[in-house]
DNA sequence: GAGCACTGC
């Protein structure tokens, strides 16, 4: 600890904070930043008149580090050191410093606006910018104007552009603490290669036979790339002669791995023995794997993004920025001198590549984010003009306030109802939080709690991708698994989650029927978490218990397909005439279909509901409507009413002239409309899946 | 008839 570069500047970082209200700290790796600076702080008294709160985007990170502080003082972790994430707070009266995710914090500053048991808040990893950093960056600078000066925020940072965050924040100062990095020399290729697949194989091999001892890191963008260079590593480092290098073992590493596959590459290798670890970014930030010497980089990483003008969501490989492969190149020097192979020009890094990677906040759907600054009620900013780092478009604004407005969580004005203030209260995106209160006044509380919490967890409930022997979750006749009667997969996850219920949640059934126990155990605690809220919420004593109940009836399910239609007022489609392609009724309208993974039935003439509701848009090799459920067109024309008379420019407050688009009511009134155009190669694919299924129908 | 970068309240 003594070696910590930071502790050479704490005289200076004391200074800087006492003179200042905002310190920027710029830090590499290893600078000691994310466990010192509290201690620094807590030392020079700043504990005396409030808690010192760290941030964290990760709640790993906020529990390891608060466990080592807790260590270093030599205090009893949850008294004097705490930390906080969610559905866990190991904190007390007694806690004087606390670690916690930003999103924690963001919760608590609906409770608590001024937050002021925090005499210091420090913003730790702001160069990573989630979006709740960027929205706590905006909120904490409220706070310097509005509390006494006695209030202090850190900004800390790895990487992050220090003049620009001095900037937002009236120029405060910045200050720089060197890190404990070792030199990494950077190889650039002369070309990008045809194949990085291969590139990186044949670089992979190169090092194994010729470069001393160390692990080799590769950065692939996704679990195929990763499994495909696996498995070549493997046949190549098989063929070579025994004796002519060491051994080697190869890991594969991604999120979808189960986390006793992830942690492998912790425990230490056999001796004389190279680790190859094929891993997606989430060596990037998230895991940190001691050993690495050697990093081949791709150049490229998987993106999700949004698209505010048609709702869809796309996952995109795209090139990194700057900071991503430096990001990447210091993971080869955090044990010794080290070397980076990048898999493409200099030239390219230098001309082609962003500085910065793209925050969050320009790449979602911000509905969550300008309802929860809605809520704020701040009478002195105005959400379109909130004072962003990185201010999202104004058609991703307007986008979040049309969806808003169909959900009835903001009228006509823009201004936050009774009921939208009830749904920011709830840690869900605004069409599940919508839902619920639908539910909770129609009477299947119990039955929409569920669905919302299996939504809320879904990627991590799949089973990992399917062998051939494997059992599939849908679509598949032997399996065990509840079929959602018909009405597609909110049903069904609702049936499935009853059914684990009847077993008192044993483990084996999630084996047995190829669901991960770890996401149903998250399913169960969320679902906890949304029932103490609504109890709270609610006057009423609440219907909720699921366990020891008797299966959800027919007559449920339709009350909760109601509710679930006006919390997705947002995301219903309407069946074209002739086929079962679907087109979405808010934003643009386009042309969308079913997931084939969705187990909504047809009827016997083979075609699908009228209407539907959905979760999500994706448009991977053809836009999709993941997770669909079917409702019903009495349900649907209120909604479609609404949407005749919005008015873009009364939402956002007026005549707003960053709005460049106010037609778009006629836009969107033109419901009734032709259908549009589609090309005959989508009409006629269309076309041909229906003759097969009703000639598979008629088969049976 | 297709597909899952990574977080988080």
């Amino acid at each position: 600890m003594a070696n910590l570069p930071i502790l050479q500047f704490e005289e200076k970082i004391v200074e800087t904070v006492e003179k200042n209200s905002v310190v920027v700290i710029i830090g590499e790796t290893g600078s000691g930043k994310s466990t010192q600076l509290s201690q620094i702080l807590h030392r020079h008294g700043y504990t005396k008149s409030g808690v010192i709160a760290i941030t964290q985007p990760r709640r790993v990170a906020a529990v390891s580090v608060a466990r080592r502080v807790a260590q270093e003082l030599d205090v009893t972790l949850g008294e004097d050191v705490g930390y906080a994430i969610r559905f866990e707070d190991r904190t007390s009266s007694k806690t004087r410093i606390k670690y916690l995710t930003d999103g924690v914090l963001l919760r608590e500053s609906l409770s608590n606006p001024m937050l002021d048991d925090y005499s210091v808040i420090i913003l730790d990893e702001a160069h990573e910018r989630s979006l709740n950093t960027d929205i706590l960056l905006g909120l904490v600078k409220r706070l310097v104007r509005i509390r006494a000066s006695n209030f202090k925020v850190l900004i800390t940072s790895a990487t992050l552009d220090g003049e620009k965050v001095s900037e937002f924040f009236s120029g405060c100062p910045v200050l720089n603490v060197p890190g404990k990095l070792y030199p990494v020399e950077i190889l650039y290729s002369k070309e990008r290669p045809v194949s990085y697949i291969e590139s990186s194989l044949k670089v992979a091999i190169d090092i194994h036979v010729r470069e001393p001892e160390g692990d080799i890191l590769i950065f692939m963008t996704g679990q195929d790339d990763i499994e495909k260079l696996v498995s070549k590593l493997e046949e190549k480092v098989r063929s070579l002669a025994e004796g002519s290098c060491m051994d080697a073992i190869i890991y594969p590493l991604h999120g979808s791995l189960p986390p006793e596959m992830q942690v492998r590459v912790f425990s230490p290798p056999p001796p004389n023995c190279r680790r190859f670890i094929v891993a997606t970014n989430i060596a990037e930030t998230s895991l940190t794997v001691d050993g690495v010497v050697y990093v081949i980089d791709s150049g490229y990483v998987k993106q999700r993004q949004y698209n505010p003008s048609s709702g869809m969501y796309s996952l995109d490989v795209i090139q990194i920025s700057k900071v991503q492969a430096n990001q990447r190149a210091g993971r080869a020097g955090r044990t010794r001198p080290g070397k980076c192979y990048r898999l493409y020009p200099l030239a390219v890094y230098r001309d082609d590549f962003l500085d910065a990677t793209i925050p969050e906040i320009q790449r979602t759907s911000l509905a969550g984010s300008v309802l929860y600054l809605k809520s704020l009620d701040l009478p002195d900013i105005d959400i379109l003009k909130f004072d962003f780092l990185d201010a999202p478009s104004s058609e991703s604004l307007e986008d979040a306030l049309k969806q808003l407005y169909f959900i009835d969580a903001i009228d006509e004005n823009g201004a936050i109802t009774r009921i939208g203030r009830t749904m920011s209260e709830l840690p869900l995106e605004p069409s599940l939080s919508r839902t619920l209160i639908e539910a909770n006044e129609n009477g299947c509380l119990s039955q929409a709690l569920t669905v919302v919490a299996m939504l809320s967890a879904e990627t991590t409930l799949l089973p990992t991708r399917s062998k051939p022997s494997d059992k599939k979750r849908k679509h598949d006749d032997d399996s065990n698994l509840p079929n959602g009667s018909g009405f597609g997969d909110h049903i069904q996850l609702l049936q499935i989650f009853e059914s684990w219920d009847r077993t008192n949640y044993d483990p084996t059934w999630c084996k047995e029927n190829g669901m991960q126990m770890r996401g149903m155990v998250f399913v169960k605690d969320v679902r906890r978490q949304l029932c103490q809220i609504m109890q709270k919420i609610s006057k009423d004593r609440l219907e909720v218990g699921a366990h020891g109940r008797k299966s959800s009836s027919r007559d449920d399910y339709r009350k909760l397909r109601k509710a679930l239609c006006v919390g997705n007022a947002n995301q219903i489609a309407e069946r074209m005439l002739r086929h079962n392609g679907y087109r979405t009724l808010s934003f643009q309208s386009q042309l969308v279909q079913v997931h084939p993974s969705s187990v909504l039935s047809a009827d016997n003439d083979g075609m699908l509901p009228n209407y539907v509701v959905y979760h999500e848009l994706i448009s991977t090799t053809r836009p999709f409507m993941r997770n669909v459920c079917a409702v019903e067109m009495s349900w649907v024309a209120p909604i479609k009413r609404k949407m005749e008379k919005l008015n873009v420019r009364k939402l956002s407050g007026g005549p707003a002239p960053s709005f460049k688009k106010p037609e778009e009511k006629t836009e969107l009134s033109k419901n009734d409309a032709e259908t549009p155009a589609v090309s005959e190669n989508v009409e006629s694919r269309i076309e041909a899946a229906r003759e097969r299924f009703l000639a598979r129908k008629g088969q049976k």
